[in-house]
DNA sequence: CGATTTTTGTTCTATATTCGGATAAATCGT
DNA sequence: ACGATTTATCCGAATATAGAACAAAAATCG
């Protein structure tokens, strides 16, 4: 019979589990609040296998239905991802703070997770009245962006060719544009505390038609090293 | 050693997935890193079966091993928590800002969460030296706290007896002091779209010692307004 | 420095858990 | 009201899993 490559049965991983997080993945990253059928169909389980992983992911309160039976994420992924990196998001958020609204853009944080970088804490200027909603989660190449820059720039093992890479180096910040939002340009710098390891990267956006690299540059590179201190002063 | 009631077999649940989620709730909480021996003897599972399970939760980067082979919460925890309430608590965050920085105090954003209540949303004031750590994800019983009172004295459902809810329903707003952080006061009050159906609560914590509650009040009501109103002209 | 204990990780098989299709109930649209 | 679509449950077969025994590595100690 045609067999086509469906489960890999890897007997060192958990099959309910991993199908289950899949699961709470995609009903979480949905936007339209998925019905129990569409997660079957999206993930071509059977509809037994759905129910029963749904009803537990809920009574863990990491799925919630609303009044039409669709599926939402749950309050209780909020209480899980409290304490992720939560000493280096407290530490940075002074810096983050200063330099948003110090130059009245979006300020982030970034660090490298496996071969990506993904964006770990936010804030947005307090008086502006518009800005790009942004929350702590995205995950990007570490070639997108200048925040993957930076950190590729500060890590001597890597040895890119890409003429941002090089540029980045030698004035110690990075610059994108559309890389990653079209239309929004970003200023990157990179936080070491030992050399040669980026622990992350400190970035702004902004949109990319009054937006001057070479001004908000300083500042960014300001708040890298303000982070920087606070990391190495608070090594026992 | 198991002393209350072990595995419940329910067939209607997954067992893997719940321990599986159990393990991940325990290594997400736990502020010091446990290593898998400590996973598996608290939670009383084999080794063998702990294993598969952190070995699947670190495939969708849920969890992370540092260089001591000690367990972590993962980032891809943020992205699973970025979209959790997002319309409810981008609507917020004006009022929330504002309230934060007028007041000079921690505010932030409470919804009903089966019979408890959890932190959504926080916003600490830009400018000023020292403030609470606070994140989202605690939950609360509905009877402790300010924001938790405020929302049983909005719902009409709710008869309590308890004197606070009924000067919250007096005034409008809800006082605690020391119920849930001791030392700590908190004045919250009730964010309803429709009429006995409190969708969330406003407030904001200080040191209890110079706190005057009849002062604040009026700004967090103002901020509960205003999100009310964000709330009904998006209304579609 | 080598022996011993502790911790970390893997292999194996009986069996309980899970899978998937068939079935029933509920809901909706016309 | 009736059929169509969606939501939810049941049950036997088979498969993924649990748990203990086993192996490796690392830390501890004399």
């Amino acid at each position: 019979m045609p067999m086509s490559a469906k489960t890999t049965p890897d007997s060192s991983r958990s099959q309910t589990l991993d199908r289950g997080l899949s699961i709470l993945e995609f009903i979480a990253s949905t936007d339209e609040a998925p019905s129990i059928d569409q997660v079957s169909e999206h993930l071509g389980l059977g509809c037994s296998v759905t129910y029963r992983i749904i009803r537990t992911l809920e009574d863990h309160r990491l799925v919630v239905r609303d009044a039409n039976g669709k599926l939402g994420g749950g309050n209780q992924l909020l209480a899980l991802a409290a304490n992720v990196r939560s000493d280096l998001r407290a530490s940075a958020m002074p810096a983050l703070s200063q330099l948003a609204n110090t130059l009245e853009m979006t300020s982030f944080l970034v660090v490298p997770d496996a071969d990506e970088v993904v964006t770990i804490e936010v804030v947005e200027p307090s008086r502006t009245a518009a800005h790009i909603a942004y929350r702590p989660g995205p995950r990007h190449p570490r070639t997108k962006g200048a925040p993957g820059i930076a950190l590729l720039a500060a890590d001597p093992k890597v040895s890119s060719a890409r003429s941002a890479v090089k540029a980045a180096r030698k004035v110690g910040w990075a610059y994108s544009e559309s890389e990653v939002i079209q239309g929004m340009a970003s200023v990157a710098a990179p936080v070491t505390t030992q050399p040669g390891e980026p622990v992350a990267a400190i970035a702004v956006v902004h949109l990319a038609a009054n937006f001057d690299a070479q001004t908000v540059a300083p500042a960014v590179l300001h708040a890298a090293r303000s982070l920087e201190n606070k990391l190495s002063s608070s090594r026992t």
